[in-house]
DNA sequence: AATAAAAGTGAGTAATCACTCGCTAACTGT
DNA sequence: ACAGTTAGCGAGTGATTACTCACTTTTATT
């Protein structure tokens, strides 16, 4: 179990270190400072115990980052992209609107799912943005920015082509999106975050959640 | 504005005090500790910072609080009485049995319509319960226990009643719930924490997501 | 090989923190 | 009116914190 965890720990800082610009030593900072804040919380955990883990002088985490809360930002900013990633790439809408998927549903599933497989391999990060959302009002800034000018518009666009398809009700898009977010994050946040050690049939629990969210907005 | 926000301080603050064997000060304490926490976190609010907000001495916080986790827990326990109490009534169940409401619907409305006033005049509390419940595992079993014990098995009381009636869909209670509940709360949350600033039509929202849930789990 | 720049170190520092303690003031029961 | 208990005070304390800085080591450049 130990080896996966660091397995997965290695592989989130490598999503951090997307120039390959990092040092060995800011990996471990990186590396350590996400597990250790995503177990125990922000003010929780002191910089002298993340040089601690990371096996480096506390001087070395100011060398990279001037203060304890520029190296939070650097772990969940680059977060915000990576959640709304679908919705950035051009791709989406298009794929979207090409016969890839034949009917909302089908869309709709595939998102999930593939949503559903972010969210499972980044679990500690999630958690960290969760957690700290609340106290930070930058990063809050971040994340509403990117949904109101990418994520949200995005969404209205697909919406739209497949209200012309006929497979969606009558209904503005924004209360759609109320009722519809909701029971997906909702499903991730029960899964992972709520009961993770339940025994859980992920498959079926996506179908279902999909079947309810279609009876709510579908035809 | 800071006039109606006292009161409601004030308010909160009389829920906690139900023996009414508490001193003025204490009372004070408990205002300032509220107000400041559900704005700037537990672990940023300092003892200090409470006393003098409260027009208090430090000393005299530790006088009625052994420590200052013993205060958190004072302000977020009794919360939890609170949110669950419709289901910890004798009342609930047999209502839900009795003519009071002739469907499901009905009663579900009844039921967020209730929830829907408490979070509104709760919304302090209920954001340190939220922001806190991560960090302290006393906290999480205390809410799990209430859970588990009294809130589900109510639940599914009820739900097996009007499933009886054929009101509702022939899906296993957990399913039901599991939907259900992130509907509600997503609500809920957008409403008062996210969002609480826009321009909400109530009752048409809670409506909407009646409707909403209704097609997921009603015939 | 020489030089400059960047990365890494760890003892040191000022500030802040939760909490204590010896004291006084206010209340309570007789 | 008195004694005993509880409430309130606030200067003081030891521990911890994020962060600094003078110094050494490593890496990059020519």
């Amino acid at each position: 179990m130990s080896d996966s965890n660091e397995e997965m720990f290695k592989q989130l800082v490598e999503t951090l270190n997307q120039d390959n610009t990092m040092t060995q030593k800011q990996l471990q900072i990186l590396e350590a400072a996400i597990k250790i804040i995503s177990e125990k919380g922000y003010y929780n955990t002191s910089t002298s115990e993340i040089a601690k883990q990371a096996g480096v002088a506390e001087g070395t985490i100011f060398r990279h980052y001037r203060t304890k809360k520029d190296l939070l930002v650097a772990i969940v900013t680059p977060v915000v992209t990576n959640i709304s990633a679908p919705f950035f790439a051009e791709q989406f809408v298009d794929q979207a609107f090409s016969k890839s998927y034949q009917t909302f549903e089908e869309f709709l599933y595939a998102f999930v799912e593939n949503r559903f497989e972010f969210v499972k391999t980044n679990v500690p990060l999630l958690k960290i943005v969760l957690q700290e959302l609340s106290f930070h009002p930058e990063i809050q800034a971040a994340y509403k920015r990117a949904f109101t000018e990418k994520v949200h518009p995005a969404m209205c666009e697909v919406l739209n082509h497949y209200k012309k398809r006929g497979d969606l009700k009558d209904i503005p898009n924004q209360t759609m999106i109320r009722m519809a977010v909701p029971s997906i994050i909702g499903f991730l946040i029960t899964r992972f975050i709520i009961q993770p050690n339940a025994e859980w049939n992920d498959e079926q629990e996506i179908k279902q959640t999909i079947d309810y969210i279609m009876n709510g907005i579908g035809k």
